[in-house]
DNA sequence: TGAGAAATACTCAACTTGAGAAGAACTTAA
DNA sequence: TTAAGTTCTTCTCAAGTTGAGTATTTCTCA
């Protein structure tokens, strides 16, 4: 045991290479129907002007936080919710991914750690920090190619290698909707099964058939449990009032709710 | 554009906490049937004499690497392969998670990038660098609870946060024989349908139906593909000589291939 | 008040799965 | 040499799931 401490004692971390940490946030919800990425415009060099994924260096001796605890403050810091609010505590947060190759900061060797948020509907966010500008952007406007490239054109451009992170993002996020009950969290505390099929077809891009969506989320255990409530008739274009759900205790769906379509993509 | 330059000169990476990035490599294989893990057995403090997976620091600035080549260096560097071998070459690496509590490593604030690997045998491992011993282990011989830990009484005590990582590693492993082809990655070149299945088998855990299973990798497109030609019969206990196969150009099982009995495991 | 829209419930054919059985090819032990 | 046992491979059948379409009812909007 003393021969631990000595080793301990003699151990300068400074003599390795230096290399920073940051989390990266991709915090996706849904607004309109359409599926948006929370986005900040950067201030300052590097990348100044062009737009980003929230995030910032890791809390790493003084203060030292864990990853998630980072990921959850960056998000805070950049939405302006207090880290203990409603919205943020209902939030699914996953980590997605570290992003490390060589180059990809100008400044130094960055290794990034990034997180995937699922978030129901929350207020427009606040520029703060080493920011200027903060919005939710539409996925679509983005251009994203499968790879990880932005189509020419687009208009907002991203910063660093933040396309790949959100594409690996947006896969994540559609693969997770098949197998788990998290499309969920997309949602208020109490929602109606077309709202739920409404939040699939926004992360998935395509329509899906009403009466088979609405018999399938019924038929796997634990997805939705009803409050023997309705939706009132606010913001609607006609029909009877749905049915109110809410979350179930199942986490992972059983069988699987699977994209339509996907026989191209195999191979 | 000089704006960007004087910001970067200005920049001094050590003004920020030192956090040391490492990568850790949970290498999976099959011998005999079984499931087997590489483990090394550290030297040195900390947790010296205890068992942990292979990994080490990256190269962060001086021969900077990207993170995946640190991995098959740290891989190769344990097992006295050289990384363009053979079996090397063939081995599927994926990222499979960044683990960053603070105190997960005594001695200064470490952030871990953990790789999964799946190989074919690979020969017995030569210890190596901070390691006196190292070994191909059955996972069944660690003890390893569902949340990560051990259970008392285990002979080969994993150091860090080791046994949670391999735990992942584990759960990842499974679910990823679910929806893609990466079985035939645990194989050689030309293999026969019963040994994929020793694959599913050891992985999962339990027995498969033969018949259904064979049904199930034949009716799956792009699984497998014929090469026309019989396995010989060396070290079989009976039975005609099963056709060999090679890997298909798959890259997802369509429709998946899915575990038996998981009801219990929803909630 | 009538047209259109949407929620929910149904039907039916096609497909997939799990369980079992059968036949053929091989090894091993008597 | 033979009998018994093992295993690969192919079938069969019942039960469950899916995709597409239809029907009914309840609502909004013009």
């Amino acid at each position: 045991m003393a021969d631990e401490r000595d080793f301990l004692a003699g151990y300068d971390p400074r003599d390795y290479d230096p290399v920073a940490v940051t989390v990266d946030v991709v915090a996706l919800t849904i607004r309109d129907g359409a599926l948006h990425v929370l986005l900040v415009r950067r201030a300052h060099p590097p990348f100044a002007g062009m737009w980003a994924l929230p995030g910032g260096f890791v809390r790493g001796v003084r203060d030292a936080e864990d990853l998630p605890d980072a990921a959850v403050r960056e998000l805070a810091e950049e939405t302006g919710l207090e880290a203990g609010d409603g919205p943020l505590e209902r939030m699914h947060l996953e980590q997605l991914g570290t992003y490390g190759r060589p180059g990809r900061d100008p400044r130094m060797r960055v290794i990034s750690v990034a997180y995937l948020a699922f978030a129901p509907e929350l207020p427009e966010p606040k520029a703060g920090g080493d920011a200027d500008d903060a919005a939710w952007t539409p996925v679509t406007a983005l251009g994203l190619g499968a790879s990880g490239e932005q189509r020419p054109g687009t208009t907002r451009k991203l910063a660093f290698d933040h396309a790949r992170v959100l594409a690996d993002g947006l896969e994540r996020a559609r693969a997770k909707l098949e197998y788990t009950p998290l499309a969920t969290a997309f949602c208020p505390p109490e929602f109606t099964i077309p709202e739920l099929r409404a939040v699939y077809e926004a992360v998935w891009g395509e329509e899906l058939h009403a009466g088979n969506f609405h018999r399938k989320v019924l038929s796997v255990p634990g997805f939705v449990e009803g409050t023997g409530t309705t939706s009132d008739r606010i913001g609607r274009r006609g029909g009877p009032r749905p049915k109110l759900y809410r979350a179930g205790d199942a986490r992972l769906l059983h069988p699987a709710l699977l994209r339509p379509g996907r026989e191209e993509e195999i191979r």
